[in-house]
RNA sequence: GGCGACGUACCCAAGUGGUAAGGGAGAGGUCUGCAAAACCUUUAUGCAGCGGUUCGAAUCCGCUCGUCGCCUCCA
C-alpha cells in the first residue's frame, strides 16, 4: 500500500487510483525558454522515480509531461535573441530531451505542446465564459475570482487576503484584482491565433489544463510540479478545469516537490542564482547526479554544491563495487566450481529482506533516503558474505535485486561493465586474453616476482581494466 | 502583513510516542607482497532553546530563537 502526501489536503492518503491499476500522471513540464537548471532537473527526476515505482508495484502508468511553448517569456526570449518563438522552442526542446537521456528518465508517453492545443484553449475559454466564470473586455479574456467560490482550496490563501493585494500594476480592465488573464489580446509582431475575442493568445497555463484532460481526462490520479506553481499556477488550474468543465476535483492527488537551493538560497532564474543541469551533467558523472537528485526526500529542501555531488559519487561508488563483487565471484565460480555453504542462504534473506524494507520505505511518500539505506544494508551483507557463497543462483538473485531496487532510483546498474560476460566474439577473446595474463601474473606472484606481477596489473590498468586480489583467485573489470 | 516549510553528529540525511537508520569524512584495527575494494570498532545520554502533557517525547502541546520559501515569471 502506497502513501502519498496530498498538497490539497496536506496529509498522507491511501493512494487509490480512480480507475484499477491504471495510473493518469501529469507533471507540469518546461517552459522552453532557456536552458533547464539543476532544480528543473529536481523535479523531473522525483516524478521520474514516482512513476518508476509505481510501475514498480504493478500499475500501469501513464505519464504526460508537456512542454509549454507560447507565453511571455518565450515571446521576450525570441525577440531578445532575434528567433522566431517556434525556432527558440525546437531549441530548448531539444535540450531537454537530452538531459532527460542523461538522466535516465523514462520518455513521457506523451510530451504534448501547448501550441498544438490551440483549439482545446479557446474551447475551454469559451466553456469558462459561458459558465459565468470569465469575462471579454476588448479582446482580453480574464477568469472572474470572486465567482469561484472555492478558489484558494490548494493553496490555502484566503480569499479576502488575495483582494488585498492588488499591489503590482493594477489592470484597470479587471473586474477584480484577483482575475487572472485566460486570452490575451494580439500585440504586433507577436504570435497569435484566431479565437472567438479575435486574434490572441492563451495567457495563464491554460495549457495544463486542457492537455491533462485530454489526454488523461478528468478526474486524473497525479498531478506532480514545484512547490513554486501551488500558486498561482495550480490553483488557477484547478479553478480554470472546474469551471469550464464542472469537475469539482479535477485531479485526485497532488504532488510537489520542495526546491533545490545553492548554498541554501533557492535557485532563481530571475536572481540569477542557478547552475544549469548543462554544466552539472558535463561536470560529473549522469548516474551521480541522478543519485544525489534523490539523496533527500522529495518534499524536502535539498541543497547542491560539491560536497553533496562528491558523497554522491562516493555512494554510487560503493553501489557498484559491490555489484562488481558479486560479478567478480560469479566468475570465480565459474572455475573452481559451487560449494554451497550458510552464506548461502544468508545473502537469500538479505535479497528478500532489502526488497520488502525498500518497498516499506517508498511506500511511505516515496522515501527515498530511508530506500537509499536498504539498498545499503543489502550492500553490506554482499560485501560480507559474497566471498563464501557457493552457488550462483544465489549472487545472480541478489544481484537482480540490487539492480532492480537501484533502478527504481533511476540508476542504470546493468550496463555497467562484466567481467568478459558480454556476448561477442570480441569479448570472449578479451575475457580469454584476460584471463591468460591473470594466470602469468599469478605464477609471477607465487614465485615472488612483485615487479612482472605489477606491471602485468599496471599494463592492464592503463588499457582501463582494473585488477582486485581476492582469496580465491583475482577479478577484472573494465572500470 | 497573510500562508507554509524547516532546525537531528564534522557534513548530507531517515526516523514523527517506546528509548537515535544509512551514506560521506575522521580515528584505530583486520585482511594484503603491494594496490584497490572490503570488513570490524569508534564519532549525538542526545535530536535549536525553554516549559508542559505522558510510565515514557527527537516525535504531541505552548512559547522563544534561527533559517528558508510562497503571496510576482519560476520545478
Amino acid at each position: 500500500m502506497v502513501n502519498v502526501y496530498n498538497t490539497r489536503t496536506r496529509s498522507k492518503e491511501e493512494f487509490v487510483p480512480i480507475e484499477g491499476n491504471n495510473v493518469r500522471m501529469y507533471v507540469c513540464g518546461p517552459t522552453v525558454y532557456d536552458y533547464p537548471h539543476i532544480g528543473n532537473a529536481r523535479s523531473f527526476a522525483v516524478f521520474d522515480t514516482i512513476r518508476r515505482y509505481l510501475e514498480y508495484k504493478g500499475y500501469r502508468v501513464v505519464y504526460i509531461t508537456n512542454f509549454t511553448d507560447i507565453d511571455d517569456k518565450m515571446i521576450n526570449r525570441s525577440k531578445e535573441d532575434g528567433i522566431e518563438v517556434s525556432e527558440l522552442a525546437a531549441k530548448f526542446i531539444t535540450e531537454y530531451l537530452t538531459i532527460a537521456k542523461q538522466l535516465n528518465l523514462i520518455p513521457a508517453t506523451i510530451n504534448p505542446r501547448a501550441t498544438e492545443h490551440m483549439d482545446d484553449i479557446i474551447e475551454m475559454v469559451e466553456l469558462i465564459i459561458k459558465n459565468g466564470y470569465g469575462y471579454d473586455v476588448d479582446g482580453d479574456v480574464y477568469f472572474n475570482v470572486p465567482s469561484f467560490e472555492t478558489y484558494g482550496g490548494l493553496s490555502r490563501i484566503p480569499m479576502d487576503d488575495l483582494s488585498s493585494r492588488a499591489r503590482v500594476e493594477v489592470d484597470e480592465k479587471k473586474k477584480d484584482p484577483r482575475d487572472f488573464i485566460l486570452w490575451k489580446a494580439e500585440k504586433p509582431g507577436e504570435p497569435s491565433w484566431e479565437s472567438p475575442w479575435g486574434k490572441g493568445r492563451p495567457g495563464w497555463h491554460a495549457e495544463c489544463s486542457v492537455m491533462g484532460k485530454h489526454y488523461l481526462g478528468f478526474p486524473f490520479d497525479i498531478h506532480g510540479g514545484g512547490q513554486d506553481l501551488i500558486f498561482p499556477h495550480h490553483e488557477n488550474e484547478i479553478a480554470q478545469s472546474a469551471a469550464a468543465y464542472g469537475i469539482e476535483t479535477p485531479v485526485k492527488y497532488w504532488l510537489h516537490n520542495g526546491f533545490l537551493t545553492i548554498d541554501s538560497d533557492k535557485m532563481s532564474k530571475s536572481e540569477k542564482n542557478f547552475s544549469t543541469a548543462r554544466e552539472v551533467l558535463d561536470n560529473y558523472d549522469h548516474q551521480a547526479v541522478r543519485l544525489y537528485l534523490v539523496t533527500g526526500q522529495y518534499r524536502q529542501p535539498l541543497d547542491y554544491n560539491d560536497k553533496a555531488m562528491k558523497q554522491a559519487i562516493q555512494s554510487l561508488e560503493r553501489i557498484k563495487n559491490a555489484a562488481d563483487t558479486i560479478r567478480g565471484r560469479i566468475s570465480i565460480l565459474e572455475k573452481i566450481g559451487s560449494r554451497e555453504s550458510d552464506a548461502d542462504r544468508k545473502l537469500a534473506e538479505a535479497s528478500k529482506k532489502a526488497r520488502e524494507d525498500f518497498e516499506k520505505e517508498m511506500d511511505d511518500d516515496f522515501n527515498t533516503p530511508g530506500a537509499l539505506a536498504e539498498i545499503f544494508t543489502l550492500v553490506r551483507e554482499i560485501n560480507t558474505l559474497t566471498k563464501d557463497v557457493g552457488g550462483a543462483a544465489v549472487l545472480r538473485e541478489a544481484l537482480a535485486v540490487m539492480i532492480e531496487l537501484v533502478g527504481i532510483l533511476g540508476v542504470n546498474l546493468a550496463d555497467e561493465a562484466q567481467t568478459g560476460e558480454g556476448a561477442g566474439q570480441a569479448a570472449k577473446a578479451l575475457k580469454g586474453i584476460v584471463d591468460f595474463l591473470l594466470e602469468l601474473r599469478e605464477g609471477a606472484r607465487k614465485s615472488k616476482d612483485f615487479a612482472k606481477a605489477d606491471q602485468i596489473r599496471d599494463r592492464l590498468g592503463e588499457l582501463g581494466i582494473e585488477i582486485a586480489d581476492t582469496k580465491d583467485g583475482p577479478t577484472w573489470k573494465m572500470s
